[in-house]
RNA sequence: GCCGGGAUGGCGGAACUGGUAGACGCGCCGGACUCAAAAUCCGGUUUUGGAAACAAAGUGGGGGUUCGAUUCCCCCUCCCGGCACCA
């Protein structure tokens, strides 16, 4: 009696089962092995789509794997709610940010408890209400009083037609995606967090986490960028204020035939007043928008300004030039250049006719041409003066030495890392908790005034933030001396939130701190799951406010995540799936029509979870059939009832072969998902061992005792992946206790022992023939073997035998 | 431009530490069942030659190290992610 598999029916009565025994609500137990097991929280943006169920299956078959472990496992759910799709859904369809976001959030919770993910709901955390985002405007007030947030002008991307500030996003081939204007970059006061007081720290740490992957750490080793360089000051003829620059090839400085400001710098000011074609410069620089990327990749423009430095070892004169790649906000605003031994350099003079100089030679004494190529090498120095025959380590201490004691220069550790600017001039955000006061300057809002609730009922407009035109919100009175004041109406970046939210997950429910013991409990998080593209900045800043909550006394963690899984992207026909390809494919209709364990399995099985996953509908059919042979393979073998106990002395070949293989598939599997988190390897194994059971037709006691112990294991492993359906099959197996408090099966490695075992024979490298040998065969006795093979005989015949060689357990190779 | 990844049959992928290239699945071809179709089941499937045994070629391109390279090294091409205000 057959049964047909009803993916719906079961996947419900599955998902009742767990909410009615509240089976994934965990409380803080010490006696417990607590596992942590997170996914980077979603935006919700209205509906699920396949990113989602990607990411969040695959943190969903780890949780699920440790529990059956015996672990103790935390995966809670949360909604990164604010951003600016929000504002973007109440400008084109007037419904306000807040009523938008949480309908969404409605949505797509119902979506993911369809999918049947292990979530603690009494957990959950949304970032956009007051109780959640007011400790960390706390932070934040705590954080001015160190001195870890400060205020500075930084640029931003101008719309000048719509008169607002755009997202570089929102910058199309340097235009505004609404006004088409070309964008502008502008000067304006920003908050910032001191970040790089913490750049040491995060970058030494790399070394001692194991659990993350070496490229994310490589990534943000180059992102932090430490240098270790000289900080120099040139004199300006005419000028009082000597110009200062910082290198790490102070080697080079005798090679330097010019120097570079940047348009904002204040002698391009200066330049520019004097002269129209400079003015007329420095403007047109300023037309672009301020993404690195566009900076990086368009032409290096450039002009004199009329000026000239003093060369600090030659004293002589050296042009001044206003350059389009020096930026203001990087290092002083300035740069040394040297043509004949940068790249960059070295273009910018041969496409200017500015001379080059050769400073450095090959150590080996061979000949270059530096006007026919540039020369970046560390070398010896050449037309140097007293530095002449110097290596780098040589002539970088020596030219050091003398500025240090010239007191016109020093050793510098300089860092490519920049403080964090957490300034939105947008309404949908955390309001920044500072008051600004005609006397007292910014104040940051008492604590007893917390938190700065951002007002819901709005409307959007899409110029600049509603906040502004709001004296209700705006004109509050100074916290220090009470006159009237005008509150911040700027908001925290978005990251700010996403920041510590997983600590936050701990203790949802606080209302007088911002962490508690259960915190202490609970974090580290063991298992992190997130998309790459989150490699550095919110990996980063995460790593950096734990750091602050730590020096708070918050925490004692101070790195947030031991073990990073990134995962890929979901693609169809080659491209990322977004609506605005017409790729997508909605989760929600394949759930409707395969069940969530369909779609779960596909997610698993069709490429490893680094990789970017190709969609295939094809697939997901050939995962339903699998599902269906799975669910028809238990459920006849149940109908012939329970069995006996298993004697492992009565087993014939074939038996004993499927006891083989069903214990090398529960090594494989428990190394696949435990280890390497090989989710689509894990699925291929159990598909072989239920192909295996299949074949081994035999209704004898032992055959079927063998049978059983096979489709349970199998039943328990696949449980991870797809839940719901080994849920029903654990029933179907006359179990009375639910799956999901079992235990994850154990190799019996009695069962996986051997007597012979085959071997390959190749004659030069290539594959000739097969030997099946004892597992304890001598050397010589393999060789002897390999060497009578009538197949190898044939390409051996006649010739030398040079060597042979022996790889124990897997192949001879003979060498002719 | 800079930083990090990737490229293997018709397709998704496997080969974990330098040791049998193509596991598992999809697709396709053939067969069984059926009046027929779907579903299901069985067999085949890297390419070329061959009835087969077997042989030759083969992991983006070029070079190198090695008895042996998808795996290590050098150079190149293309694709993807990030580049500080998308999240």
């Amino acid at each position: 009696m057959s049964t047909d598999y009803d993916p719906e029916t079961i996947e419900l009565a599955a998902q009742k089962h767990w909410d009615d025994a509240r089976s994934f609500e965990v409380s803080e137990d010490a006696g417990k092995d607590k596992f942590y097991c997170l996914t980077m929280f979603p935006y919700p943006s209205g509906k699920l789509h396949m990113g989602h169920v990607r990411v969040f299956t695959i943190n969903d078959v780890i949780a699920r794997y440790h529990r059956l472990q015996g672990k103790h496992v935390l995966q809670p759910m949360g909604w990164d709610a604010f951003g600016m799709p929000a504002e973007n859904a109440a400008i084109q369809r007037g419904i306000p940010p807040a009523k938008w976001t949480y309908s969404n959030i409605e949505d797509m919770r119902r979506q993911l408890k369809r999918l049947g993910y292990a979530y603690d709901w009494t957990r959950e955390v949304t970032t956009c209400r007051p109780e959640y985002y007011r400790w960390e405007q706390w932070l934040f007030t705590r954080m001015f009083r160190k001195g870890l947030v400060y205020r500075k002008n930084s640029i931003v991307n101008w719309d000048p037609v719509d008169q607002t500030v755009l997202a570089n996003e929102q910058v199309i081939d340097g235009r505004g995606w609404r006004s088409d204007a070309i964008v502008e970059r502008r000067e304006i006061p920003q908050w910032f967090m001191k970040i790089t007081d913490y750049a040491e720290e995060l970058l030494n740490e790399l070394d001692r986490m194991p659990g993350w992957p070496d490229s994310v750490k490589t990534m943000q080793r180059n992102w932090i960028g430490r240098s270790e360089g000289v900080e120099l000051s040139f004199d300006v003829a005419g000028e009082t204020e000597p110009l200062t620059v910082y290198t790490t090839r102070p080697d080079t400085l005798m090679g330097v035939t010019y120097m570079a400001v940047a348009a904002e710098h204040p002698l391009a000011s200066k330049a520019a007043a004097n002269d129209a074609k400079v003015a007329a410069f420095v403007e047109a620089c300023k037309k672009t928008d301020a993404q690195e990327a566009t900076l990086e990749t368009m032409e290096k423009k450039g002009m004199p300004l009329g000026i000239s430095a003093i060369h600090p070892l030659t004293g002589e004169e050296v042009p001044l030039w206003v350059a389009n790649f020096v930026l203001m906000s990087y290092g002083t605003g300035a740069v040394m250049a040297v043509p004949g031994h940068d790249a960059r350099d070295w273009e910018f003079a041969k496409k200017h006719g500015l001379p080059i100089k050769q400073v450095v030679a090959p150590a080996d004494g061979s000949e270059i041409d530096i006007n026919a190529a540039v020369y970046l090498d560390r070398g010896v120095l050449v037309n140097s003066g007293d530095y002449d025959g110097m290596d780098f380590d040589g002539a970088f201490n020596a030219i050091a030495d003398h500025f240090e004691k010239s007191g016109r220069g020093r050793r510098k550790v300089n860092y490519r890392l920049r403080d964090w600017g957490i300034s939105r001039q947008r309404y949908w955000g955390t309001p920044i908790p500072i008051i600004y006061c005609d006397d007292c300057g910014a104040v940051t809002v008492p604590e007893d005034q917390l938190p700065v609730i951002l007002p819901e009922d709005v409307q959007v407009k899409g110029t600049g933030s509603p906040l502004k035109d709001m004296p209700e919100f705006v004109d509050v009175p100074c916290p220090k001396c009470s006159k009237p004041a005008r509150r911040e109406t700027d908001t925290f970046d978005t990251f700010v939130e996403s920041s510590w939210y997983f600590a936050r997950y701990a203790c949802p429910d606080n209302d007088t701190a911002m962490l508690d013991d259960r915190a202490a409990y609970w974090t580290p998080v063991d298992q992190y799951t997130g998309g790459i593209e989150h490699a550095i900045l919110h990996l980063l800043y995460s790593r950096f406010f734990q750091r602050v909550m730590r020096d708070e006394g918050l925490t004692d963690v101070s790195e947030p995540f031991t073990n990073l899984l990134t995962q890929g992207m979901v693609l169809k026909d080659g491209a990322k799936m977004s609506k605005a390809k017409g790729n997508t494919v909605d989760p929600q209709e394949l759930i409707l029509k395969f069940g969530a364990d369909t779609v779960r399995l596909f997610m698993m099985f069709a490429a490893p979870p680094e990789q970017s996953l190709e969609w295939s509908d094809e697939g997901v059919q050939g995962s339903f059939r699998f599902l269906k042979r799975f669910w028809s393979t238990v459920v006849d073998h149940a109908a012939g009832g329970p069995v006996e106990s298993l004697d492992m002395s009565v087993l014939n070949d074939a038996q004993k072969d499927l006891r083989r293989k069903t214990h090398q598939t529960i090594a494989k599997i428990s190394d696949d998902i435990g280890r390497r988190h090989s989710f689509n390897t894990a699925v291929a194994a159990s598909m072989e061992l239920l192909n295996a059971i299949n074949k081994l037709v035999d209704d004898s006691l032992a055959g079927r005792a063998v049978q059983r112990e096979s489709l349970e294991a199998v039943v328990i492993m696949l449980s991870p992946i797809v839940p719901h359906i080994c849920h029903a099959l654990w029933q179907q197996l006359g179990h009375t206790s639910a799956l999901i408090d079992q235990r994850w099966p154990v190799v019996d490695e009695s069962a996986l022992e051997i007597d012979r075992i085959e071997m390959v024979v190749q004659v030069n490298g290539k594959l000739r023939g097969r030997l099946l040998v004892a597992v304890d065969a001598p050397k010589q006795v393999i060789e002897d073997l390999a060497i009578a093979d009538e197949n190898v005989q044939r390409f051996i015949d006649g010739k030398n035998i040079r060597k042979v060689i022996v790889v124990p357990g897997r192949l001879v190779n003979i060498v002719v």
